[in-house]
DNA sequence: TAGTTTACATACGTTTGTGAATGTATAGTG
DNA sequence: CACTATACATTCACAAACGTATGTAAACTA
């Protein structure tokens, strides 16, 4: 048809992203065409093919529309006293309660559950989506460092020595959290994300040597 | 061709599903055609319609070959003595040992690796494929429950009480292992996965109030 | 040893997806 | 107000992949 606005270019490409959503989540990402998609959006395949390059393209884009927000969401660990470092075992606290709200999104938001339940369940990574996991690679082992820099820190502070290095450490404790989340998204009856995760969480703290705080665990929460 | 004895048709078969094993690691479950699968083990797509039903029920029995075998060593709770219950803490004891094996298995066995990754990497979980995922659900409720039982039962002897229910801290330590499994198999050198395993699984136990008995973690390990 | 079943191979028809090529009308731009 | 780039829609050609149907020879059975 005609040309359209930017803004009704931008409104169909959130379109097409959200038809993408919904079908991969359905169907899985192998199985939906890309007639599909374009069929849901109301549009056609020339729109895709305008939008985005590929298939490989379009799901990459719906990956980002997610997580680069909720990545940036985990990284205001940096704020404006740039001289010396937080408080101290309060580490772990902005550990603990940025992983509660990411847990908490995970649960209310539906996008987010979509996007995530398609990304652990619906696709296979292939060499065709070799970006994605690459990425995906990329900002677990930042989640890695971030843990392992707090927990070193809570550490030194409370004067402990850990049972194993800071890294291993941590490896284990994003194990935890990243085994949840996939788990409860396979059968979110089977348990409460929330309350099980706060459990983990602490129990894991807690066997490396950190006293759990009982109910200060409440999330900054913005939403 | 001509017609085999039996045990030639066993042998095809396997070859099946060994190429199935192979193709759908390299180039993901969806991707791979039956004629790939038909051409790798030297036969034909007759072969495999003789076989199997369609590329699901393929699928099915390429995992079960590895699954089964590996629930039952994961099994034998029960022994001759079926009067009264088991020692104590071994109760953890076994559960650490039988974990360090599967571990081990994983990292060791070529084939057990393969089929993990293509179960968590290389499969869309979609309606085609339900029956696997019923099979995944109930295994992991079937080791959840394990977990419990052996945790309470730990509690119990010990005259500790747990910081919360032990189904809920059966999840959490579930969640940890397979966590822990998933993002090795993502990235095998990003970490020792016997290393990190047993540390996360001590870290993990000793938060639940059971002290960690520093040498006695070797697994019984048959092969 | 004739007949039956097994264990495949081969051939066929249909469906489906893809990428590219082409058409088209309108929103910007000078 | 022409013109150009944009934002799609439509059409086409091609290549799989799937399921089924049919062929076939050897192993088994009576």
């Amino acid at each position: 048809m005609a040309r359209r606005t930017k803004e009704d270019a931008l409104a169909t490409r959130h379109k097409l992203l959200d038809a993408a959503e919904y079908l991969f989540q359905e169907q899985g990402v192998s199985r939906t065409s890309l007639q599909d998609i374009a069929r849901r959006a109301g549009a056609t395949r020339g729109a895709i093919y305008w939008h985005f390059k590929d298939k490989a393209d379009l799901f990459n884009a719906m990956m980002e529309r997610v997580t680069l927000p909720m990545e940036e969401s985990f990284n205001p660990v940096e704020d404006d006293s740039h001289v010396a470092q937080q408080s101290d075992v309060n580490a772990l606290h902005r550990v603990k309660s940025a992983t509660v709200s990411a847990l908490m999104q995970i649960v209310n938001d539906t996008q987010t559950r979509r996007v995530f339940e398609v990304a652990t369940q619906k696709v296979e990574y292939v060499e065709e989506l070799r970006a994605v996991r690459l990425r995906h690679l990329a900002v677990r082992n930042g989640f890695v460092s971030r843990f392992a820099q707090s927990i070193q820190q809570a550490a030194t502070q409370t004067q402990k020595d850990l049972p194993m290095s800071a890294s291993v450490a941590a490896q284990g404790f994003h194990a935890l959290i990243d085994g949840l989340i996939q788990n409860w998204l396979l059968d979110p009856q089977a348990f409460d994300l929330l309350d099980v995760g706060q459990c983990a969480m602490n129990v894991y703290l807690g066997g490396l040597g950190f006293a759990v705080s009982p109910d200060l665990d409440k999330p900054l929460d913005g939403s």
